[in-house]
DNA sequence: CTGAAAGCGCTTACAG
DNA sequence: CTGAAAGCGCTTACAG
């Protein structure tokens, strides 16, 4: 927003309104240029009221010629809403924030909102200055959710599924593509797989966890604990790092399922260093269907999710809170999407 | 921010501040409870006026209960000022916008601003909820500069050398850093370079061009036009399509520059489908040091770009401009990354 | 150092 | 259908 100039304040008489043509005009210049009140002009602007066709027209003559548009936070002020909506992304670069953003624009948008993005720092609770600005959030981050002095503020959270509470989500079943993902390997005649995984502060990353060890069981295979491994962190090196022990194993896995496609990218280089080919040697299936995952040699099976619609339903879900609705969870289709690393 | 219950006009007698601790108090609230003025309170807060110590602890106590937070729309319509930064971002996924928007955050944050960001849809304008929300902006996108009305928003380009006017900006010298990764390959003995570059209505990719250009002049080497392939966009579908072509030549060049990381893989990857071995049959050099630039194999040489320090000098130059300064242009200092493509 | 009061630019009962 | 006026929650000359 514009700095005003230092007016001083003038209490004798109302000052003129302003007609400069392109200056932030406001709603009083132009009710006068109209001749109108500004009740009429701001009914007319908002749609809220029924106004006469005529007036009307000379109200948006006005506001054209002027190029008049409504200070938000006078707005914001007396409405009480904002029409801003909060998303909040992860600090590590995540390279689906984008497309699950346009998912979320394509809906707010059509509904009058805008969207703002913010980045979370650590799992640590929001900057207070974003709560107070937006009616509500679309969080796909770990983020903790703020309880502003008692009151909530409207919150979705998208492809992390919480668990706590009744924070509405939307995501897919994790547990389910993993199940899906480690049957693929069993169906291709792997026995001894083995699991990548990451530190499990996270919900997807219990759960994927979870869906190997199921899928495991039911084919009747026992899990070697020296067959899962952890990573510190879900980097590349870290997959490298955490999956070399694998190969110095008496009896070496001839399938690893990784949770995430960074962590199998990893593994498949150290793989690569040790001499070993993928998938002749040793199969390989990721997580997520990052951009690499087509790119890199060779290409990786993996887990893909619908990014767009994912946003585009957690959109749907907030602007139902908004509307005082309490939306249930909501679960999408992911994909396997077969390449050439397993 | 809240929604209102909707409550009746009160103009009898004014509502008796409210003191429910944690919920959404006003500031006269926290000056009923500290038994000072409104205009107390506000000048303990924006400590804009000395204070009597004991007046300002009583005035400290009082939001400390109440978890007194000013409401920012308030604020700012008084102001004049939001105290909120955009930080705008291309709508392609950007591998390096977290990185840039730290080093924005680690300016702004100890300047009592706050970041918010929006993704540019193409290079229209931005939407303009925006420019009347935030009090300048950091553009990392190729997005038209909106002029609201005849004022400025305070505006710094970053990464993005605008030539249009007078919007200072930071980036690195694009041409220097295109010559040297040139001049990189010609001391390694290769003579028949080809370039790899994108559409042109980016500033960088223009700058970069004209490196490639000048390097190649003052070796006193030809640039055959046929050496000079443009790519559609910048995926690394588009840099394996634009590359292709180079092998079927009488003269196949030893050697391409691209003018992006994304470009330079895409058309490795064209060269090893054509049963070329990169570097030994033809050496890949690419501009940005994309995180794959490191797990690609071959490693990819490359040019890097200081992204944290790019992020704070952007804000650094923003927050003179919002000083009512005029700041120049900085140039910060590039670096050749050499790995194994090249 | 402190307070009473105007004013920022809107929206919305209330009364016609 | 329309207007006068209060009120949203702050900040800031102005006057003590």
């Amino acid at each position: 927003m514009p700095r005003k100039p230092p007016s001083p304040s003038n209490r004798a008489s109302p000052p003129p309104p302003q007609e400069a043509p392109g200056s932030n005009a406001s709603i009083a210049a132009v009710a006068a240029l109209a001749g109108v009140s500004t009740a009429t002009v701001s009914r007319v602007l908002n749609q809220s009221k029924p106004v006469n066709a005529e007036t009307r027209e000379r109200v948006e003559a006005a506001v054209a010629q002027l190029g008049y548009r409504a200070n938000p936070f006078a707005r914001s002020l007396t409405s009480g809403e904002s029409r801003l909506i909060l998303v909040v992304v992860p600090d590590v670069a995540n390279p689906f924030f984008a497309e699950i953003v346009q998912g979320v624009e394509s809906v707010t948008r059509r509904n009058g909102y805008s969207i703002v993005l913010a980045i979370a720092a650590g799992d640590g609770p929001l900057d207070a200055v974003y709560d107070r600005l937006t009616d509500g959030v679309i969080s796909m981050a770990h983020t903790q959710r703020p309880r502003t002095g008692g009151r909530d503020l409207p919150w979705v959270a998208c492809s992390e599924v919480m668990t706590e509470g009744s924070t509405p989500y939307v995501s897919i079943d994790h547990r389910q593509a993993a199940m899906d993902a480690v049957q693929y390997l069993l169906n291709r005649g792997h026995r001894r797989i083995a699991l990548l995984t990451a530190e499990e502060d996270y919900a997807w990353a219990r759960q994927r966890r979870a869906g190997y060890e199921t899928a495991m069981a039911r084919a009747g295979l026992p899990v070697d604990p020296a067959y899962v491994r952890v990573a510190r962190g879900t980097d590349y090196g870290d997959g490298s790092e955490a999956a070399g022990g694998l190969l110095t194993l008496p009896e070496p896995p001839t399938a690893v399922f990784a949770v995430a496609d960074t962590l199998a990218i990893g593994a498949i280089k150290a793989f690569r260093r040790a001499g070993r080919r993928v998938p002749e040697d040793i199969a390989v299936v990721g997580f997520d269907n990052v951009p690499l995952a087509q790119v890199f040699e060779p290409g990786l099976t993996t887990i893909a999710q619908p990014l767009r619609e994912l946003g585009a339903v957690a959109a749907e879900l907030l602007l139902e809170q908004l509307a005082g609705g309490k939306p249930e969870p909501r679960i999408l289709p992911h994909a396997l999407v077969v390449r050439d690393s397993g």
